[in-house]
Order: structure tokens, then sequence, then C-alpha cells
DNA sequence: CGCGCATTTCGATGCAAACCGAAGGATTGA
DNA sequence: TCAATCCTTCGGTTTGCATCGAAATGCGCG
């Protein structure tokens, strides 16, 4: 029987900068090997090398050994709306450079949050498939969402999706199994670029255009 | 223009043992004095004193002075939710005497989570609500929801909900504006009684019958 | 007005843990 | 088989901070 949830326990793992460096570095869904971890936290590879392993313990990252590398990765979802959730409440670092206020910028516009869409865009996506009928209030595919999204080239999508909190925007937007497949689908269709070294996700004029002509929406200029 | 939230900076908050005791105290939304909140985490009045003015540097309690007392409390219902959210990932603490399974029991069959219900009661409660029509999948009330409610005693309902996660029961119970009202509306018709020294809801014979009526759930004996 | 209680401030203490560098194991490629 | 790379373990150092007690402040009550 367990009591009162040890709130402690989970948040000394997030409470030191160098871990929450390298869990915000995971949140992009990829994998990462200890050394590219321990530049992001700007830390000796056996610093982060000690982190990870208490964040396995934890059962917060898995590990997927492939040679003599080992890649980290976050260990799903919940674990990354968590993340999210804790973002919510976070009081935010300061910008300095203005390569960090443009890149802070870019993180509001459009972002995957671990595995779907959030952001500005996100969350206006979110917003017109409700406004259409295209997905429930409770974030669940309808049937004439699954035909006119299937006609807009999203096939193979899930049924079931969550709503999540945007830090950014401080609304829900579309997550879960719906909301992966969603992503999965505007990234194989080449509706944005993913940044190689940040969660950042650039539209491209293939998907501004597309976006314009869906949510009646000019984004072009927003970032 | 804010980067990246500071994860960190939040967590490092949670992640003191006396701290999360006096703000897992501060859940149940009543304003406790300092040297109450020492009490509850076990620390001398002046340790407390200086975590309490930590938290309120960064805006998570406010403080009400009455004299020579001064009550803190949670800062809001965004900040509850956090807390609730973090519980969500945390490992939770063994419980080990009787009386500590006892009060783990009860604290989850149901429970005030701020100021809605919670635990099994609030979620079968909320999903009641959604399977009659009487809120809607995004937790809004519904015409007929405001004149069954109303029937059955329930007036001076907001209209405004929100889903809010359970800790105990994983999954999304009513929250927001509407959950406060109604949980408002329950403990004043008598259906429960508020544990003095925590969180706990009691289930009166009156409320056990009502819900048994309406739910046709008998909850008797569940704890 | 002065005592008592709640609270806060300050200085000192002690412990937990983040960090690094060195060393060792593992894997790849030459 | 040897060198290079990636990762981990270990010992030692240092810093941050939770804690306490003592003293100061503010408020109510007799």
């Amino acid at each position: 029987m367990r009591a009162d949830p040890d709130l402690a326990a989970a948040a000394a793992l997030l409470a030191d900068p160098s871990r929450a460096a390298m869990l915000t570095r995971l949140l992009d869904g990829r994998g990462w090997t200890a050394t590219e971890l321990a530049k992001v936290a700007a830390i000796r590879p056996s610093t982060a090398s000690a982190h990870l392993s208490r964040m396995l313990d934890l059962g917060w990252i898995t590990v997927h050994p492939q040679g003599r590398h080992r890649y980290f990765q976050l260990a799903g979802p919940p674990i990354a709306a968590f993340l999210e959730s804790i973002a919510l409440a976070s009081p935010g670092m300061k910008a300095r450079t203005p390569g960090e206020i443009r890149a802070s910028a870019a993180l509001r516009h459009c972002r995957l949050c671990y595995d779907h869409l959030a952001g500005r865009v996100g969350v206006a996506i979110s917003e017109h498939l409700i406004q259409r009928g295209w997905i429930t209030e409770a974030f669940h595919l309808t049937h004439e969402g699954r035909q006119a999204l299937g006609e807009l080239g999203f096939h193979s999508l899930a049924d079931e999706g969550r709503g999540c909190m945007d830090w950014s925007e401080r609304r829900l937007h579309l997550a879960g199994p719906l909301g992966r497949s969603l992503a999965e689908g505007a990234l194989a269709s080449g509706w944005f670029l993913r940044d190689p070294a940040s969660r950042i996700l650039r539209p491209t004029p293939l998907g501004l255009e597309r976006m314009a002509g869906w949510l009646h929406h000019d984004w072009a200029g927003a970032s």
C-alpha cells in the first residue's frame, strides 16, 4: 500500500540543473549518448554518466546499446507529459543573447512536445480540429475527421488522443496516439523541418501554404 | 522574453522533504501558520519560516496576516494542479503503521484536490456526469446538467470546468470552477466530513445514501 | 505599559551530493 | 593484436543548503 506520493523524491531528480538540461534535451524524443548529453549540460562525461544512471533507476529514461554507444531516451509519453507539466510552473530562464531570443521565439512558435505538435501552431491546429468536429472535445478522432484528414494526406491515424497542457500557450493541445500519428504525418509530408539540436520545428514553404489554406491563418513572418 | 522554462528552479523547491510535506499539507486549500507547518514537517519554526519565504518568492503560496498569526495558503488552482501532476510521477512513500495504511486508503477513496473532489469517488462522479450528458467531455456544464443537478440540490454551479489528472486513479476528474462549486455544494449538504488534519473526505450516511441512489453504486464498506 | 506568543533574522554547523580526474572495461577498426 | 573511442566506476574535493539556537521584531492581551 502506497501512502502520499513522495513529491520530494521525484523533484530531487529534476532539481539539479545538469539533469534538467539533459532531460530538456531528451524531450525531443530522440536518443542521445552520454557524451552528447554531457556537452549539453556543460559537465564531464563521467558526471553525466552518474546522473543518467540515477534517472535509469527511477525509470525516467531507457537505454539502447549499439556497439560502443549507449543511446539514452525518455522512457515514454507519461514522463514527457510530466516534464511538460513542470515547465508550466517553472519561472523560465532569461534569454540573453540574440541567438537565445530567436531560439526562444521559435520554440514558442512550433515545437515537438516529445512526439506531438506544440506551441502556437500546435494549439491552433488542435483547436481548429475541435472547431470543425474532426476531433471531440476529449481529443478523440471522429468519423468525419478520419475522412477529412485522409483527404489531406494523413493516413494511419490513431483514434485515441488526449489533451496536453502547453506551457507556452497555457492551453490544451492534441497529444496521445492520435497526436503522435498526426505529427508523424506532418513531418513525413515535409510540412516542418526538425532542428538537429533542439525540439524546434520550422515550417517549410509547403507547410505554410497548407496551413494557410487549412487554418485560414497566415503564419508567414510569425517566426 | 523567456527562454526554455527553468525546470530545475521549480523542482528544487519541491526537492526538499520538509517543503514537500508542508506543500502536501497546504494542498487541502486551507490556511496554516508557520508553526503548524513546522510541526507537520518535523522542523523548527525558524527553519519553516525560511522555507515559506522561499516559496513566497516563487509565488507558490500567499500569506494572510491576522493579528500575530500569518496564515499561509496555496497561491491558487494552477499551483495545486501542478503539485497533483507531480504526485502522478512520484514513487510514493511506503505506508508503515496501521494508521498510515488506513489514512492512505481513505485518501485514495475520497479527498479534496485543493478545491474539488478526487479519488475513487471523485472520478466515479465525474465519469457519471459525462455518461449522463450532464457535463461535456471537456468538463463544461450542459443545459440538462444544470437542471438535473439543481433538482439534486446543487445550485449556483459554475458553467466552466476542466479535467484534472487523478494521481491515485490515473484518470481525469472534474476540476475548475464547476468542480469547485460542486464540491462546495456537496460539503454544504453534508455529504462528506472534512478530516481536520488532512485532505481526506469521509462520506456521511447521508452522502452514501445519495450517491448510492445517484450513481447506482454502493460505496459502503469501501472505506 | 509590559509580558507572552508567533514569527523572522542571523551566524554557525554539518551533511549530502555534484563535480572532476584517473583508471579500467568494452567495442570498433586498422 | 594494437590503438582509439565511448562509457563507467571510484576516491577525493568542494560547494550548497537544511538545520538549529539565540536574539530581535511585531502583535495582542491583561
